[in-house]
DNA sequence: CTGAAAGCGCTTACAG
DNA sequence: CTGAAAGCGCTTACAG
C-alpha cells in the first residue's frame, strides 16, 4: 500500500495538484467548496505529507539531534525528558546519541547530524574534549547550537548551566558549618568546566572559611568517568593517605554513592566518621543509607530551557534575523540529608 | 555559508551533474580519472549529500522511531543505550519519544512517526495501551515494527522478550526456599503482558509447593506507574491487611526499594521479617541497604537485538523479500543479595 | 566512459 | 479563485 500524494488527490477531484496543495495548508485564495472537498478526501485517504519531500522543499527537517555524554545517568535521563516534551510541544523530533564520553565519537556524531541536516543541535560535552573546532564548524555554518550543564567557555554559544562554583561553595560551606575540619574533594575529570568550576567554588569555601587548602586532599577521577567503581577506589586511596579528614564534597552522587559503599564496608562510619556531599540530587540519593546531602541539579528543566533557546534560534535564524546568544543559570539547591551532620550553633 | 552541491562541483569541474554522483558513489562506469577529481574537490569543498533529497529518492531517511514509556527508568535507558550503539554501528539514526504510560500519546507519537517515515519502529508498550489499532496499522503500511519488553502478545510482528514467568516462578520459588510461608505479590498495572506474566509465575510457583494462592496478597498498582511511592502505599496497605506476610516479590526494583523504604520507617525488618525480591536489577538495588534479591534482567542486549531484529527487516522489505517474524526470547537471572534470606537446607 | 532527461513529492511566485 | 511551471538536490534508466 502506498502512500498517498498530492497528485492522486487532485486527479480524483480533477484539480490541479497546486489547489489541493494550498487547500489542505488553508491559504486563503482558495475557496471554501473546493477546501472543502479536499480536505474531506485527504482524510478518507488517509493523506499524509511526504517528509522527505517537504524538508527539501522547505530545508527544514523539524528535528533536532542530541549529543549527551552517557545517558543512564539520572541528570541525564531527566534532561532528555525535559527536551523531548519540550520539543514535542513544538513539532520536533529529537535523535539522541550519546558520546560516551569521547571527544571522537562527539566529533564524528557532530558529523553525522550536519549530515542529516537537522534544525539545530543541542550538547552536552564529553569529557575528553579539549578542541572545539568541530562545535566552531557548526556556529560557522549557521546551525544553530546549544550547549547545556558541560560547556565550553570558549564557544560562542548560548548555554543552559547552573552557577557550579557557587553550588560547590554551598556544599562546602555546609561541611563547614556542620563541623568538617579537614575537607577532601572527589573532583571530576581534568578538563570538564563544569569540575573545574565545582573544584575552585571548593577551594574558595575553604580560604573564606580561613581553613588550608591542601592539594592532596583532592582527587582527581583519572578514567575519564565519573563512576560507581570510581568513587569506591578514591575513597580506599583516601583512608590509606589521610587518616584526619572528617568531610569530602564529591563531584557527582554516583561517585559518592561509591565512596560510602566502600567506608561502610571498611567500617567508616558516615556521618560520624566522614561526612559526605554529593553533586546532583540523583533519585537513588534519597533510598539509601544514609541518605545523601547533596546538590540539587535541575535537570528537567535544563533540558525545557535548552530546547527553548533552541528553539528561538531556529525561529531567527528561518526570519534571517540576528542570534542572540543567551546564557541561562538555573538555580540550585542544597538538600540536606544524614550523610552530613547537624549544624553546629 | 550554502551547503556545496552536486551540480556546483560539476560545474567547476565541466562535467555533469550525473557523472559526478556516480563519482562519488564510485560507480564502475566512471574514468577513475574523473573519480579522483571529483572526489578531491568534494573533499575540499566538504560537500555533504543533502539528505533531504537523498531520502526522497530513496525512499528511506536511515532514522528509525524508538517509543518508550519513561525514559528515566534504568531499565529503559539501559534499553535506549543497546538500540542507539546498535543503530549506529549500522548508520541509523533513533529518534526517541516517551509515551508516559499513556496510550493517548502512544498513538500520537506513532502517528508522528509514521508522518515522519521513519524506517522501523521499535517500541515497547505503556501500561494504559489495550487496543492496538495503532500498531495494527504500522504492520499494515509494511513499516517494519518490533516490540520489545512490554509486548502484546495478539500483535503480529517480532518481539525482543524475556520468560517473565519463568523468571517470576524463579524469584518466588526463592522465597520459599529460603523459608517463606505467606508470600505476598505486588504485581503491576492490569493490562502489560509482562504484569501478568509475572502474576501466574508467582502463582504456579505457590501452586506446585503446595501452597495457598489467596488472592488478598495481590496488590495492584492502580496508578498506572510503577513507583517509588507506589511501593510505600503498598506496603502500608499491607501491614494493615496483614501480618503474618514474611516475604514479597515485587514487580519492579522501584517499587520494591519503596516498599522497603517503608519498611524501614515502620521498623519492619528486611529480610528477618519479611524478604522481598524485586525485579529488573536496576543499579540502585546493589547500593541500598539491605541491597535488593532481584531478577537481572539484560536491558543493554534487549535493545541490541531489538534494533538487529528490525534491522534484518528492514532489509528484507527493502529487497522486497518476505519478513519473518521472531521471538526471541533473553535469559534472566536471580541475582541473590541482602533482601532475603539464605537457603533452608 | 559521459551526460541528458525524468522523476521523487512537495511549495510557491506568478499569470490569468 | 485556479493552475502551469519552476525548482529543491539528488539518483538512475537509458542513449550515445
Amino acid at each position: 500500500m502506498k502512500p498517498v500524494t498530492l497528485k492522486q488527490i487532485a486527479e480524483q477531484l480533477n484539480i490541479s495538484v497546486t489547489t489541493v496543495s494550498k487547500a489542505l495548508k488553508d491559504y486563503s485564495d482558495v475557496s471554501p467548496k473546493t477546501k472543502a472537498l479536499v480536505k474531506e478526501l485527504a482524510k478518507t485517504l488517509n493523506y499524509k505529507p511526504n517528509t522527505f519531500a517537504v524538508n527539501l522543499r522547505t530545508k527544514e527537517s523539524k528535528t533536532i539531534g542530541l549529543i549527551i555524554p552517557v545517558i543512564v545517568h539520572h541528570f541525564f535521563s531527566n534532561v532528555i525528558r525535559g527536551i523531548i516534551s519540550q520539543a514535542e510541544k513544538k513539532g520536533y523530533l529529537v535523535i539522541i546519541l550519546q558520546s560516551n564520553e569521547s571527544y571522537e565519537l562527539e566529533k564524528k556524531q557532530i558529523d553525522l547530524l550536519m549530515s542529516q541536516r537537522v534544525d539545530g543541535i543541542l550538547i552536552s560535552l564529553a569529557n575528553g574534549t579539549a578542541n572545539f573546532s568541530h562545535l566552531n564548524e557548526v556556529i560557522a555554518q549557521d546551525k544553530p547550537l546549544v550547549m547545556f550543564d558541560k560547556i565550553a567557555k570558549i564557544v560562542k554559544c548560548s548555554k543552559i548551566i547552573i552557577d557550579d562554583r557557587k553550588a560547590a561553595y554551598m556544599a562546602t560551606q555546609h561541611l563547614i558549618d556542620t563541623g568538617c575540619k579537614r575537607i577532601a574533594h572527589f573532583r571530576g575529570a581534568l578538563l570538564p568546566q563544569n569540575s573545574i568550576d565545582r573544584f575552585l567554588g571548593y577551594k574558595k569555601a575553604l580560604l573564606d572559611n580561613n581553613m588550608p587548602y591542601d592539594p592532596s586532599l583532592v582527587y582527581i577521577c583519572e578514567c575519564g568517568d565519573m563512576s560507581f567503581e570510581e568513587g569506591k577506589k578514591n575513597a580506599q586511596q583516601l583512608l590509606n593517605d589521610h587518616n584526619d579528614v572528617d568531610g569530602i564534597f564529591i563531584n557527582t552522587d554516583l561517585v559518592a554513592i561509591g565512596a560510602m559503599t566502600e567506608f561502610n564496608k571498611q567500617g567508616v562510619k558516615v556521618p560520624e566518621d566522614i561526612s559526605i556531599v554529593g553533586f546532583s540530587n540523583w533519585f537513588m540519593s534519597s533510598v539509601i543509607s544514609p541518605t545523601l546531602t547533596t546538590v540539587d541539579q535541575p535537570g528537567y528543566e535544563m533540558g525545557r530551557a535548552a530546547f527553548k533557546q533552541l528553539y528561538r534560534e531556529m525561529k531567527q535564524l528561518k526570519k534571517n534575523k540576528p542570534v542572540v546568544y543567551k546564557e541561562i543559570v538555573l538555580e540550585t539547591a542544597l538538600v540536606k540529608r544524614e550523610s552530613t551532620k547537624e549544624l553546629v550553633k
